[in-house]
DNA sequence: GCTGTATATCTAGTATACAAGATATATTTG
DNA sequence: CAAATATATCTTGTATACTAGATATACAGC
């Protein structure tokens, strides 16, 4: 260990001992009460969002003095988010230049699709070997609402129900951890889907394939759940090269890729 | 240089427009020369590398004040690199109390293996689907030098190979990014495997099982393939409680796990 | 001696000031 | 008029000072 703490308590008169700062790292420790939600953290989801809705289109410039004035606080908290932003690769920081919303990066899209499905298929099998019968029944009501969010129209709501019932299936299964890797990874391709144009009847369909994995689960029938999912999933793998030409400058192509890309 | 120039001849204070800042991104800009490495970047490495060998074991208190004077920087980088920690999950902040380093929590480490099991499955059936023969002598290098380093008893130069060795494999099926994931869940598996004792023989045995993974990758046997990775990684499934039970201030059931907890 | 309260002192969060570097504009030069 | 140079000004990175909250210790009351 290092240097004993300095212990200057000298002949001064209520002088206490420098304080043991052993605290455990709190396991159920006091300080469990609420977030009180860090400046920083208002920021960083905020700013994030935007960036996701591409209200902040790539090669946006950030500039951390505007925001501060738009926010109220200071350079400090903005920055943290700033940075938390920049490493999930959202933003581009440029040391003494500037701040940028990051292009969507081509290579991490396809990644994080293929990676999404082969995660899936695990949290799928998961569910079905345990999966109770009361965390079937949320799963139905998750996916009822998707309908009726469907049925109304509503986009934001009804992908939100789509991202509660993917979520709930990885709960079920013991590995809710495994969703949230997923989430991390998406950042990119929730991007993308903004751009694409909502397709006509897509939405009911996945209600449908939705409620066919769950038949699936329920039954226990592992392998016609963990096929139906991957089915549901491939439909993600949309054709990148259309929409990289239509807006070239929100892409890049930072192919790893040493050959012409097979999609598999 | 300070000088304050300020031109006083013109009547004139020169007004300049101020500036236009529609600098883009910089894809292949400047400004890419080479890292300098930022403070808060060399902290963040040391610190990790520190918490991963459990140098600074779990509830170890982080004290800012202190850290600044031995790394000879302030508290805003790093501040910066804990709290990119504190991200990773490697440490716990507790807002005006305390910094510690994060026990392990059994579940993400459950979690981890499993997720790394599945992706691995991926990169590798990538793997023998592209992979070319100049790839295929890179990857048989790695080996020779696994095994070396296992002949050595050089076990750190042996788990830096290993990981070269998967690594490259996703690298060969173009998805390299998915190597990166798997990196980012493996932080809490790391600090596990350095509690666990060394197996005898086991560095001889992982060489011949890459081996046999990477021969049947080269022969396009994508199932072999996959099944032979499978059943090496399976041997990470190692078993929990012996270690929990013996470092139980290490751990933290985060248990997520509604059931008691099956392996498959 | 034990329990409950007070408070000194530590903590992380925030604000602000300064430094070093990059770049667009203005100016100079041919 | 065009190209090269100069410089003002903007940027991020860093240092330091201050604020508010949490907690271990001291102390009073029983």
């Amino acid at each position: 260990m290092t240097t004993s703490p300095s212990t200057a308590q000298g002949a001064l008169p209520k002088s206490r001992k420098p304080r043991a700062r052993n605290a455990p790292p709190a396991p159920g420790t006091a300080a469990r009460t609420q977030k009180p939600a860090k400046n920083s953290e208002i920021v960083y989801q905020d700013l994030k969002r935007a960036i996701i809705t591409i209200d902040l289109p790539p090669a946006t410039p950030i500039v951390e003095k505007e925001l501060t004035k738009r926010y109220g606080i200071s350079r400090t908290p903005l920055r943290e988010a700033v940075l938390r932003l920049a490493e999930e690769g959202l933003l581009d920081v440029v040391p003494k230049s500037g701040t940028f919303v990051s292009r969507i990066p081509l290579s991490r899209l396809r990644e994080a699709i293929i990676a999404r499905r082969a995660l899936e298929e695990v949290t799928v099998r998961a569910a079905t070997r345990r999966t109770s019968q009361s965390e079937i029944m949320g799963l139905r009501a998750i996916i009822l609402r998707q309908k009726e969010m469907a049925d109304l129209g509503d986009e934001e709501a009804f992908h939100q129900a789509d991202d509660a019932f993917h979520a709930g299936i990885a709960a079920a299964g013991g590995l809710p951890g495994i969703w949230q890797m997923i989430l991390q990874m998406r950042v990119h391709v929730d991007r993308y889907r903004r751009l694409t144009l909502p397709q006509e009847g897509r939405m009911q369909f996945v209600v449908g394939e939705h409620t066919a994995v769950l038949d699936a689960i329920e039954e226990g029938e592992a392998d016609d759940a963990v096929r139906l999912m991957k089915t549901h999933l491939d439909k993600l793998t949309l054709d990148i090269e259309v929409f990289r030409d239509l807006w070239p400058a929100y892409f890049i192509v930072d192919a790893d890729l040493h050959e012409p890309l097979t999609f598999f």
